[in-house]
DNA sequence: GACCAGGTATTGC
DNA sequence: GCAATACATGGT
Protein backbone atom coordinates (compact mmCIF):
# COMPACT_ATOMS: atom_id res chain seq x y z
CA UNK A 1 0.00 0.00 0.00
CA UNK A 2 1.30 3.45 -0.65
CA UNK A 3 -0.05 6.61 -0.34
CA UNK A 4 0.40 10.39 -1.14
CA UNK A 5 -0.57 13.85 -0.32
CA UNK A 6 -2.72 14.86 -3.33
CA UNK A 7 -5.13 17.78 -4.50
CA UNK A 8 -5.54 18.82 -0.42
CA UNK A 9 -6.14 15.26 0.25
CA UNK A 10 -4.69 11.62 0.32
CA UNK A 11 -4.68 9.17 -2.75
CA UNK A 12 -4.05 5.78 -1.85
CA UNK A 13 -2.96 2.50 -3.86
CA UNK A 14 -3.23 -0.51 -2.79
CA UNK A 15 -4.13 -3.65 -4.42
CA UNK A 16 -7.12 -5.39 -3.47
CA UNK A 17 -9.11 -2.14 -2.48
CA UNK A 18 -12.48 -1.63 -4.15
CA UNK A 19 -14.47 1.28 -2.90
CA UNK A 20 -17.90 0.52 -3.78
CA UNK A 21 -17.35 -3.03 -2.72
CA UNK A 22 -16.30 -2.39 0.84
CA UNK A 23 -18.82 0.03 1.66
CA UNK A 24 -21.61 -1.73 0.38
CA UNK A 25 -21.08 -5.26 0.80
CA UNK A 26 -23.36 -5.33 3.87
CA UNK A 27 -20.46 -4.74 7.06
CA UNK A 28 -21.31 -1.18 7.31
CA UNK A 29 -24.51 1.90 7.84
CA UNK A 30 -22.60 4.93 7.73
CA UNK A 31 -22.06 6.17 4.33
CA UNK A 32 -24.03 7.90 1.59
CA UNK A 33 -23.50 7.78 -2.26
CA UNK A 34 -23.19 10.86 -4.26
CA UNK A 35 -22.66 10.73 -8.26
CA UNK A 36 -18.87 11.16 -7.72
CA UNK A 37 -18.11 9.33 -4.46
CA UNK A 38 -19.36 8.92 -1.41
CA UNK A 39 -19.24 10.22 2.04
CA UNK A 40 -18.39 8.17 5.21
CA UNK A 41 -19.07 8.80 8.60
CA UNK A 42 -16.56 7.36 11.90
CA UNK A 43 -18.25 8.51 15.10
CA UNK A 44 -17.91 12.00 14.54
CA UNK A 45 -15.26 12.12 12.00
CA UNK A 46 -16.63 12.30 8.36
CA UNK A 47 -14.64 12.24 4.82
CA UNK A 48 -15.52 12.36 1.26
CA UNK A 49 -14.08 9.10 -1.02
CA UNK A 50 -13.75 8.53 -4.40
CA UNK A 51 -12.60 6.05 -7.07
CA UNK A 52 -9.34 7.70 -8.76
CA UNK A 53 -7.43 6.73 -11.44
CA UNK A 54 -7.15 3.12 -9.93
CA UNK A 55 -6.40 4.39 -7.14
CA UNK A 56 -8.85 6.26 -3.65
CA UNK A 57 -8.72 9.67 -2.73
CA UNK A 58 -10.14 10.69 0.39
CA UNK A 59 -10.85 14.36 0.35
CA UNK A 60 -9.69 17.35 2.10
CA UNK A 61 -7.48 15.45 4.96
CA UNK A 62 -4.44 15.75 6.23
CA UNK A 63 -1.13 12.58 6.18
CA UNK A 64 -2.00 13.26 9.70
CA UNK A 65 -5.53 12.37 9.59
CA UNK A 66 -4.82 9.68 7.24
CA UNK A 67 -2.10 7.77 9.37
CA UNK A 68 -3.87 8.28 12.68
CA UNK A 69 -7.53 7.22 11.60
CA UNK A 70 -8.26 6.37 7.88
CA UNK A 71 -5.65 3.91 7.56
CA UNK A 72 -6.57 1.58 9.94
CA UNK A 73 -10.58 2.37 8.87
CA UNK A 74 -10.28 0.93 5.50
CA UNK A 75 -7.86 -1.84 6.81
CA UNK A 76 -5.04 -0.88 4.35
CA UNK A 77 -1.90 -2.62 6.02
CA UNK A 78 -3.55 -6.01 5.94
CA UNK A 79 -2.66 -8.42 2.73
CA UNK A 80 -5.49 -9.19 1.55
CA UNK A 81 -3.93 -11.35 -1.53
CA UNK A 82 -2.39 -13.29 0.98
CA UNK A 83 -5.93 -13.92 2.93
CA UNK A 84 -7.91 -14.84 -0.32
CA UNK A 85 -4.54 -16.87 -1.71
CA UNK A 86 -5.07 -18.89 1.80
CA UNK A 87 -8.58 -19.59 1.72
CA UNK A 88 -8.45 -20.56 -1.71
CA UNK A 89 -6.29 -23.04 -1.30
CA UNK A 90 -8.33 -24.93 0.68
CA UNK A 91 -12.25 -24.29 -0.63
CA UNK A 92 -13.22 -24.30 -4.35
CA UNK A 93 -16.53 -22.07 -3.75
CA UNK A 94 -14.79 -19.73 -1.35
CA UNK A 95 -12.29 -18.78 -4.22
CA UNK A 96 -15.23 -18.30 -6.09
CA UNK A 97 -16.99 -15.87 -3.78
CA UNK A 98 -13.99 -13.96 -2.75
CA UNK A 99 -13.46 -13.45 -6.82
CA UNK A 100 -16.84 -12.28 -7.08
CA UNK A 101 -15.67 -9.19 -4.98
CA UNK A 102 -12.26 -9.28 -4.46
CA UNK A 103 -11.70 -6.01 -3.10
CA UNK A 104 -13.67 -6.08 -0.31
CA UNK A 105 -11.94 -5.06 2.69
CA UNK A 106 -13.32 -5.72 6.19
CA UNK A 107 -13.34 -1.78 8.47
CA UNK A 108 -12.32 -1.23 11.55
CA UNK A 109 -15.68 0.76 12.59
CA UNK A 110 -15.79 2.56 15.84
CA UNK A 111 -17.45 0.20 18.11
CA UNK A 112 -20.47 2.27 19.04
CA UNK A 113 -21.49 2.99 15.69
CA UNK A 114 -21.15 -0.68 14.93
CA UNK A 115 -23.07 -1.66 18.12
CA UNK A 116 -26.10 0.60 17.05
CA UNK A 117 -25.54 -0.35 13.49
CA UNK A 118 -25.99 -3.97 14.60
CA UNK A 119 -28.80 -3.82 17.07
CA UNK A 120 -31.12 -2.43 14.05
CA UNK A 121 -30.21 -4.94 11.94
CA UNK A 122 -32.09 -7.55 13.91
CA UNK A 123 -34.89 -9.00 11.43
CA UNK A 124 -34.34 -5.57 9.28
CA UNK A 125 -32.78 -4.73 6.13
CA UNK A 126 -30.02 -3.09 5.11
CA UNK A 127 -31.36 0.41 3.65
CA UNK A 128 -33.85 0.17 6.97
CA UNK A 129 -30.96 0.44 9.12
CA UNK A 130 -29.17 2.93 7.16
CA UNK A 131 -32.45 5.12 7.38
CA UNK A 132 -32.40 5.05 11.06
CA UNK A 133 -28.93 5.49 11.50
CA UNK A 134 -29.34 9.09 9.69
CA UNK A 135 -32.50 9.53 11.33
CA UNK A 136 -31.13 8.87 14.79
CA UNK A 137 -28.06 11.13 14.25
CA UNK A 138 -29.80 14.18 12.81
CA UNK A 139 -31.87 14.59 15.97
CA UNK A 140 -29.09 13.23 18.71
CA UNK A 141 -26.17 13.63 16.51
CA UNK A 142 -23.92 16.81 16.01
CA UNK A 143 -23.48 18.61 12.63
CA UNK A 144 -20.85 17.77 10.67
CA UNK A 145 -21.53 20.05 7.38
CA UNK A 146 -22.24 18.93 4.41
CA UNK A 147 -21.38 15.29 5.27
CA UNK A 148 -24.48 15.34 7.60
CA UNK A 149 -24.50 14.50 11.35
CA UNK A 150 -22.14 12.26 13.80
CA UNK A 151 -23.44 9.24 15.44
CA UNK A 152 -25.02 10.01 18.78
CA UNK A 153 -22.66 9.81 21.77
CA UNK A 154 -24.10 6.81 24.25
CA UNK A 155 -24.98 9.15 26.81
CA UNK A 156 -27.03 11.64 24.44
CA UNK A 157 -29.03 8.48 23.46
CA UNK A 158 -29.39 6.95 26.90
CA UNK A 159 -31.56 9.96 27.78
CA UNK A 160 -34.26 9.63 25.50
CA UNK A 161 -37.45 9.23 25.86
CA UNK A 162 -38.54 5.40 24.66
CA UNK A 163 -41.03 6.82 22.60
CA UNK A 164 -39.61 9.40 21.20
CA UNK A 165 -36.90 6.65 19.84
CA UNK A 166 -39.74 4.42 18.01
CA UNK A 167 -40.84 7.52 16.48
CA UNK A 168 -37.07 7.07 14.81
CA UNK A 169 -38.47 3.97 13.58
CA UNK A 170 -36.66 1.75 15.80
CA UNK A 171 -39.41 -0.31 15.91
CA UNK A 172 -39.20 -3.19 18.75
CA UNK A 173 -35.47 -2.34 19.21
CA UNK A 174 -36.13 1.40 20.80
CA UNK A 175 -35.41 -0.56 24.32
CA UNK A 176 -32.42 -2.26 23.34
CA UNK A 177 -30.94 0.93 21.84
CA UNK A 178 -31.43 2.43 25.27
CA UNK A 179 -29.74 -0.39 27.51
CA UNK A 180 -26.86 -0.32 24.81
CA UNK A 181 -26.60 3.58 25.46
CA UNK A 182 -26.77 3.21 29.18
CA UNK A 183 -24.48 0.50 29.56
CA UNK A 184 -21.83 2.13 27.01
CA UNK A 185 -22.34 5.39 28.55
CA UNK A 186 -21.67 4.21 31.99
CA UNK A 187 -18.65 2.20 31.41
CA UNK A 188 -16.01 4.31 29.11
CA UNK A 189 -13.83 1.14 28.98
CA UNK A 190 -17.01 -0.94 28.07
CA UNK A 191 -15.19 -1.69 24.74
CA UNK A 192 -11.79 -2.27 25.64
CA UNK A 193 -10.66 -6.03 25.82
CA UNK A 194 -7.70 -6.39 23.67
CA UNK A 195 -6.04 -8.85 26.14
CA UNK A 196 -9.51 -10.57 26.62
CA UNK A 197 -10.47 -13.58 25.26
CA UNK A 198 -12.92 -13.51 22.16
CA UNK A 199 -15.30 -15.59 24.05
CA UNK A 200 -15.26 -12.79 27.35
CA UNK A 201 -15.53 -10.12 24.80
CA UNK A 202 -18.92 -11.88 23.59
CA UNK A 203 -20.46 -12.44 26.78
CA UNK A 204 -19.94 -8.79 28.15
CA UNK A 205 -21.71 -7.81 24.73
CA UNK A 206 -24.65 -10.06 25.22
CA UNK A 207 -25.04 -8.26 28.75
CA UNK A 208 -26.94 -5.67 26.97
CA UNK A 209 -30.64 -6.48 26.21
CA UNK A 210 -31.02 -7.52 22.55
CA UNK A 211 -27.65 -7.95 21.67
CA UNK A 212 -27.22 -11.72 21.23
CA UNK A 213 -24.40 -13.73 19.55
CA UNK A 214 -24.99 -12.82 16.25
CA UNK A 215 -25.31 -9.05 16.89
CA UNK A 216 -21.65 -9.62 19.17
CA UNK A 217 -20.16 -11.93 16.48
CA UNK A 218 -20.76 -8.36 14.04
CA UNK A 219 -19.27 -6.17 16.47
CA UNK A 220 -16.29 -8.42 17.43
CA UNK A 221 -15.44 -8.89 13.95
CA UNK A 222 -16.52 -5.48 12.36
CA UNK A 223 -15.45 -3.25 15.14
CA UNK A 224 -12.90 -5.05 17.67
CA UNK A 225 -10.75 -6.58 15.11
CA UNK A 226 -11.87 -10.44 16.20
CA UNK A 227 -11.20 -11.74 12.22
CA UNK A 228 -11.84 -15.15 13.57
CA UNK A 229 -15.38 -15.08 14.33
CA UNK A 230 -18.12 -15.94 11.64
CA UNK A 231 -21.39 -14.14 12.11
CA UNK A 232 -24.00 -16.27 10.87
CA UNK A 233 -27.14 -14.80 9.56
CA UNK A 234 -29.88 -16.10 7.63
CA UNK A 235 -27.69 -15.39 4.32
CA UNK A 236 -24.70 -17.34 5.59
CA UNK A 237 -26.59 -20.26 6.82
CA UNK A 238 -28.58 -20.50 3.78
CA UNK A 239 -25.53 -20.64 1.57
CA UNK A 240 -23.41 -22.85 3.96
CA UNK A 241 -25.84 -25.36 4.47
CA UNK A 242 -26.17 -25.52 -0.17
CA UNK A 243 -22.16 -25.41 -0.14
CA UNK A 244 -21.30 -27.80 2.62
CA UNK A 245 -24.25 -30.01 4.32
CA UNK A 246 -25.99 -31.02 0.63
CA UNK A 247 -28.76 -28.69 1.15
CA UNK A 248 -29.55 -30.16 4.49
CA UNK A 249 -30.59 -28.02 7.29
CA UNK A 250 -27.63 -28.22 9.82
CA UNK A 251 -28.22 -26.73 12.91
CA UNK A 252 -26.08 -23.78 13.35
CA UNK A 253 -23.56 -24.91 15.85
CA UNK A 254 -22.41 -27.34 13.39
CA UNK A 255 -22.03 -24.81 10.80
CA UNK A 256 -20.25 -22.44 13.22
CA UNK A 257 -17.82 -25.26 13.72
CA UNK A 258 -17.50 -26.06 10.18
CA UNK A 259 -16.81 -22.81 9.38
CA UNK A 260 -14.36 -22.79 12.42
CA UNK A 261 -12.47 -25.81 11.61
CA UNK A 262 -12.32 -25.11 7.59
CA UNK A 263 -11.57 -20.91 8.07
CA UNK A 264 -9.69 -20.87 11.41
CA UNK A 265 -8.44 -17.43 12.18
CA UNK A 266 -9.48 -16.10 8.86
CA UNK A 267 -13.13 -17.13 9.24
CA UNK A 268 -14.44 -13.30 9.54
CA UNK A 269 -13.06 -12.96 5.90
CA UNK A 270 -14.34 -15.83 4.72
CA UNK A 271 -17.76 -14.90 6.50
CA UNK A 272 -18.15 -11.49 4.40
CA UNK A 273 -16.67 -12.79 0.76
CA UNK A 274 -20.04 -15.56 1.30
CA UNK A 275 -22.58 -13.34 2.63
CA UNK A 276 -22.01 -10.54 -0.34
CA UNK A 277 -21.78 -13.55 -3.26
CA UNK A 278 -25.20 -15.32 -1.19
CA UNK A 279 -26.73 -11.82 -1.22
CA UNK A 280 -26.32 -10.93 -4.23
CA UNK A 281 -26.47 -13.77 -6.57
CA UNK A 282 -29.61 -14.54 -4.11
CA UNK A 283 -28.46 -17.87 -3.12
CA UNK A 284 -30.89 -20.04 -1.33
C1' DG B 1 -52.40 -9.79 2.14
C1' DA B 2 -48.70 -12.97 2.97
C1' DC B 3 -43.99 -13.10 3.46
C1' DC B 4 -39.45 -11.51 4.51
C1' DA B 5 -35.45 -8.82 6.53
C1' DG B 6 -27.31 -9.24 8.66
C1' DG B 7 -32.17 -11.76 15.53
C1' DT B 8 -33.47 -11.86 20.15
C1' DA B 9 -36.34 -12.51 24.29
C1' DT B 10 -39.88 -15.02 26.06
C1' DT B 11 -42.64 -18.91 26.69
C1' DG B 12 -43.82 -23.67 26.94
C1' DC B 13 -42.40 -28.37 26.89
C1' DG C 1 -31.82 -27.62 26.46
C1' DC C 2 -34.71 -26.74 22.19
C1' DA C 3 -38.78 -25.38 19.13
C1' DA C 4 -42.33 -21.90 18.47
C1' DT C 5 -43.73 -17.15 18.56
C1' DA C 6 -44.01 -12.01 18.94
C1' DC C 7 -41.86 -8.02 17.73
C1' DA C 8 -42.18 -2.54 14.25
C1' DT C 9 -41.56 -1.26 9.88
C1' DG C 10 -41.40 -1.13 4.96
C1' DG C 11 -40.59 -3.48 0.56
C1' DT C 12 -41.91 -7.23 -2.86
Amino acid sequence: MDYYRYRSGVLVKSQDFDLAETLTCGQFFRYRSEPDGYWVISGQNPVFVSEFKDAVLLHNITLTEFENRWRSFFDLDRDYGEIKDTLAQRDTALAEAARFAPGIRLLNQEPWDCLLGFILSQNNRIPMIMKVMETLAERYGGALGEAGYGTPEPYNLSVVDETELRSCKTGFRAPYILDAAKKVAADHTFFDGLDSATKTLKLRLMEINGVGPKIADCVMLFSLGRREVFPADVWIVRIMRKLYFNGKDAPLADIQAMAEERFGDLAGYAQQYLYHYARTQKIA
